[in-house]
DNA sequence: GTGTGGTGAAAA
DNA sequence: TTTCACCACACG
């Protein structure tokens, strides 16, 4: 084949010109020579020079951009991996188009893979051969035996499989009984048996199930919403579209929205195929991420679980992808691109015509909707499944059942979590807020100890003895006097943070054994597996905890779970709000009574009539769902609008001001669009750069995107320091 | 996104 | 005078 064919015939260029897609933020492909030698076709990874380096970019479709002749470079290298096919080629241009994004910049999510892109070298590996050994030992006996099979061994697999040492093995080698030769390297994991363990499903998981199998063997374009309380089984249910899938000899991407913590989903997964999936997110070994890279692409891994990363991965077969827990905030992406990888991952399964499979205990609003609208089909799960039985939630109305003077917990609480260990089981509080007091202030001069970036005050940290800003970072020691008045010893912790709970829980009961949970705990994630396990094995009776706890790991012996401050979060101006409270204290009180014992959930709150509150101790989502649906028709607020932001960051505060000030006064005139900002919206230091949020609102994306555009073309030249990028989506408000 | 080379100011 | 930090620029 010519390198003309190869090259779509459709696409005009004068010779051997290509457009390349290189990592970086051009608004456009770059053009590059294709040298005789070498032949491309568009989706090809190859190596091209760049200014004084070399890059991977992607050869992309279309014409290739007219260039001067004297700019134009060579192609030096063309990798030896499967070119990215069209599908994803539209895929990228897409996400690159809806989310304001250079296109290069998006090319660079799926080339993440440093040395992935030549193969990976043959190993060696052992045939039996036609000579066998004069002297037959038992264990040479066991080697012939297991080797028997025709089939390439390891030597050190043989040895184990075998049951003899390395020796044994290497003694029949010598002797020419067993033949070298080079195997294509084992695959990160052995391939998952859709048939491995076939599960026993309740008949409204077989329901489910059975319609989920059905669209995956349609293999077109559909969006399903699993929805069903916490235990109900919703992942049993897809496992089935999994194996369905895998039967059509499709591969699957399972997303999951912190995959560091999920060990318990990888054994789940082991039990029903055999073999766990290959893992794929940011903190996984380089080594291991070329592999996995390249096992999707050549179609020898059938099974990705993955970070929203994952769904960039240049899959050769993908036939689904399941996005487990849709609501959680994790999915979204906020640096370099923009996006949301639960909307993205439909994107991808529309431009390549498959099922996308959605689920959640508490769906998010939009996916409501598009659900409510027959957008999407929606499967409901519910009740528990099992010995699993809900537990029995409650209010407790903290006017009427105040703490003790100087504490958080009530007496109603206290006796509950008595009964609780007194009966051997364990008990769970959480308190969405991390350190020991979320404000500090001095009882002399009435000073509080805000942070001198953000507009929020410091946290204190008294086990570490500082105070931070939970949203920059900001740090330092807890200071003795106050910087105002200079008054000592006069300072005073406001309010409770985890440690302080911890604290109080502890003189109330000196013989718990009591362990805090928190995102800030140090010793990483290794140590927070350790202590999960501890957990479960009931070597703790009280367990304090971050939101880090609503997710998905079962305690057999939790019965109680009590919300310290449900109403946190509520009143925040941030019109999610009433939204995620109700997705968080859903995920939390879900963790009760998983395995069967009679379980608690207890609320404290001082609004025991508010909306989210009915809704968790009723049970009643529908409701809920439909008078927060209301609300935003109201407000003209998403899933109805669209919300888009305009993010200028800096790493100087006044230059990142003064450039959102600039563009706020750059916007177009346009009655259906909202700018709200700079001075509305909060600052914020993220990654030692000053950002601001211009937020805009408006009927349309398609609309939106153009205003954006006509913005920033309008707003003031952009210094080196200035980075302006766009955030155009629906699930994100701030 | 990143390396280069130009500019001006601090150090030798 | 030499060195260094900063920043605009180009990269095909």
């Amino acid at each position: 084949m010519t390198r003309d064919s190869l090259f779509t015939a459709s696409t005009p260029h004068t010779r051997d010109v290509v457009p390349v897609l290189v990592p970086m933020p051009a608004d456009r492909a770059y053009s590059y020579v294709v040298p005789d030698e070498l032949a491309v076709e568009p989706g090809s990874v190859v190596q091209v020079p760049l200014g004084p380096r070399k890059v991977a970019g992607v050869v992309w479709h279309g014409e290739s951009d007219a260039v001067d002749a004297k700019k134009l470079r060579a192609v030096e290298h063309v990798f030896d991996c499967p070119p990215l096919d069209a599908a994803m080629r539209r895929f990228i241009d897409w996400v690159a188009a809806y989310t304001l994004s250079p296109p290069g910049l998006v090319a660079r999510m799926a080339l993440r893979a440093p040395a992935a892109f030549d193969p990976e070298a043959m190993v060696e590996g052992l045939r039996l051969g036609d000579t066998r050994p004069e002297r037959l030992t038992d264990a040479r006996g066991r080697v012939l035996e297991t080797a028997g099979d025709g089939m390439a061994w390891t030597r050190s697999g043989l040895a184990h499989a075998a049951g003899v040492s390395a020796g044994v093995v290497d003694g029949l080698v010598r002797l020419g009984v067993l033949e070298p030769l080079l195997v294509p390297p084992r695959p990160v994991v052995p391939p998952p048996e859709p048939g491995y363990a076939e599960p026993s499903l309740s008949p409204a998981q077989a329901e489910a199930a059975e319609t989920l199998v059905e669209k995956v063997r349609e293999d077109a374009f559909s969006v399903s919403l699993i929805d069903g309380v916490t235990g109900s089984g919703k992942t049993e249910v897809y496992f089935e579209a999994v194996a369905a899938a895998l039967r059509e000899g499709r591969q699957v991407l399972i997303l999951l929205p912190e995959i560091a913590l999920t060990e318990q989903f990888m054994d789940r997964f082991h039990v029903r195929f055999g073999t766990r999936p290959a893992q794929w997110h940011s903190e996984a070994a380089p080594k291991t991420r070329e592999k996995v890279w390249r096992q999707a692409a050549t179609g020898a891994v059938r099974v990705v679980a993955g970070a929203r990363s994952a769904l960039f991965l240049p899959f050769r077969e993908l036939g689904l992808v399941i996005v487990d827990e849709e609501h959680d905030p994790a999915y979204k992406q906020e640096d370099r691109v923009f996006y949301h990888a639960r909307d993205m991952a439909i994107v991808r399964a529309s431009i390549t015509g498959f099922p996308v499979v959605l689920a959640s205990a508490t769906p998010s609003i939009e996916s409501r909707v598009n659900a409510d609208r027959g957008r999407y089909t929606r499967l409901r799960l519910p009740a528990r499944f099992g010995e699993a039985a809900l537990p029995d939630l409650s209010t407790i109305d903290m006017r009427r059942h105040p703490p003790a003077r100087g504490g958080f917990l009530s007496p109603v609480l206290i006796e509950e979590t008595k009964a609780t260990l007194a009966r051997g089981e364990q008990a769970l509080y959480f308190l969405n807020r991390r350190g020991y007091a979320p404000l500090t202030l001095c009882r002399v001069c009435g000073h509080r100890f805000e942070c001198p970036n953000c507009s929020a005050w410091l946290v204190e940290h008294r086990f570490r003895g500082r105070i931070e800003c939970h949203h920059c970072g900001y740090g330092q020691p807890t200071p003795e006097a106050c910087p105002e008045c200079g008054t000592l010893d006069h300072l005073v912790a406001c309010g409770p943070g985890v440690e302080r709970i911890a604290e109080e829980t502890d003189k109330l009961f000196p013989d718990a054994r009591i362990i805090v949970l928190s995102s800030d705990m140090m010793g990483g994630t290794k140590r927070l597996q350790r202590e999960l396990a501890a957990i479960a094995d009931g070597e703790v009776d009280i367990v304090i905890g971050t939101q880090l706890v609503a997710k998905g790991h079962n305690f057999p012996m939790m019965t109680l779970v009590g919300i310290v401050d449900a109403d946190l979060g509520l009143s925040n101006g941030d019109p999610r709000a009433a939204e995620r409270t109700y997705q968080l204290l859903g995920q939390v009180t879900g963790r009760a009574g998983r395995t069967g014992r009679a379980s608690r959930g207890l609320l404290q709150t001082y609004q025991p009539t508010h909306p989210v509150m009915q809704a968790i101790v009723s049970g009643d989502a529908e409701s809920f769902y439909e008078r927060e649906i209301a609300e935003r028709e109201r407000a003209g607020l998403p899933p109805f609008g669209r919300l888009a932001s305009i993010i200028v960051s800096a790493e100087d505060r006044a230059d990142a001001e003064d450039h959102a000030r600039g563009l706020r006064r750059a916007a177009p005139a346009d009655a259906a669009m909202t700018v709200l900002g700079p001075a509305e919206a909060p600052l914020a230091l993220v990654r030692g750069r000053y950002r601001f949020r211009l937020l805009v609102q408006g009927p349309r994306t398609a609309d939106m995107q153009g205003f954006l555009r006509a913005t920033i073309a309008a707003g003031p030249k952009m210094r080196r320091t200035v980075r302006v990028q766009i955030d155009v989506d629906p699930q994100s408000f701030l």
